[in-house]
DNA sequence: CTATTATTGCAACTCAGTCGCAAAAATAGA
DNA sequence: TCTATTTTTGCGACTGAGTTGCAATAATAG
């Protein structure tokens, strides 16, 4: 169903996408609201924000739940095609546009496919 | 470092993957070998697998550590260069022998892929 | 402005995974 | 085979992400 009424926390929630174009993550976002909005509120708002296709979700390396802005997807077609890239060294998450098809396997179904991918970013190239 | 000594428990984990072929995860061990091992013994006992090149570990869908037999794998190169599959309705994970090419990104080097593919196994297809 | 209904904060909880430490088990060497 | 050494195990307590129920608060329709 989704957002039905627009309040503080989901300006607050939405700004924190609007200024960075990188994925960010739930626990980093609760460090820094902390004082402005609790917890369970911010879990709430982003699950919110993901069923109306506002943003899309995925969890790293370590199984912690990211966020990041959609650019393609709506609540029809909600596929996150695209692969991220975590930097292993600042651990910062990129959205990568780049298509990786989904894979067709024999006797199987295939929905969706998330890739994960891990490497330097440019900044910690050294 | 990995394994030096050959203990029960080491003998029971292994029995598991061997007469399984497919991925197992961590909870699922500790719920069936309660009695036999304690849940500490079993993470410090696949970590050191791991780390030897006979299993291979990923997250599924829900961040739960899951461990897999390794084919091609061994302590040099152990890149899980293949995709898994979750069978969203049962739940099941399977490595599918498919060499899914590691992406090439400009400014940034990457060293890993992991691709989790969710659909219907052949059994859940109705 | 008020009634209705969605949203929030709070505190307590769940559950996967980790850690320190003393006890037990495996191995090497005599 | 026995003993000393070192690894491995079990236990219990802990951590930290994410969830839940409920009462209080805030947004909206009318």
């Amino acid at each position: 169903m989704g957002i039905i009424r627009k309040t503080e926390s989901i300006k607050l929630l939405l700004t924190e996408f609007h200024k960075k174009k990188v994925a960010v993550s739930v626990t980093d976002l609760i460090k820094r609201l902390d004082s402005k909005i609790n917890k369970s509120t911010i879990y709430r708002v982003l699950e919110k924000l993901e069923e109306d296709g506002v943003l899309h979700s995925f969890l790293d390396k370590y199984g912690i739940k990211w966020y990041a802005k959609c650019v393609a997807c709506n609540h029809k077609e909600h596929y996150d095609a695209h692969p991220h890239f975590q930097c292993v060294s600042c651990g910062k998450i990129d959205c990568i546009s780049m298509d990786l098809s989904i894979p067709k396997i024999p006797n199987r179904e295939v929905f969706v496919a998330q890739t994960l991918i891990q490497g330097k970013c440019e900044s910690c190239i050294s």
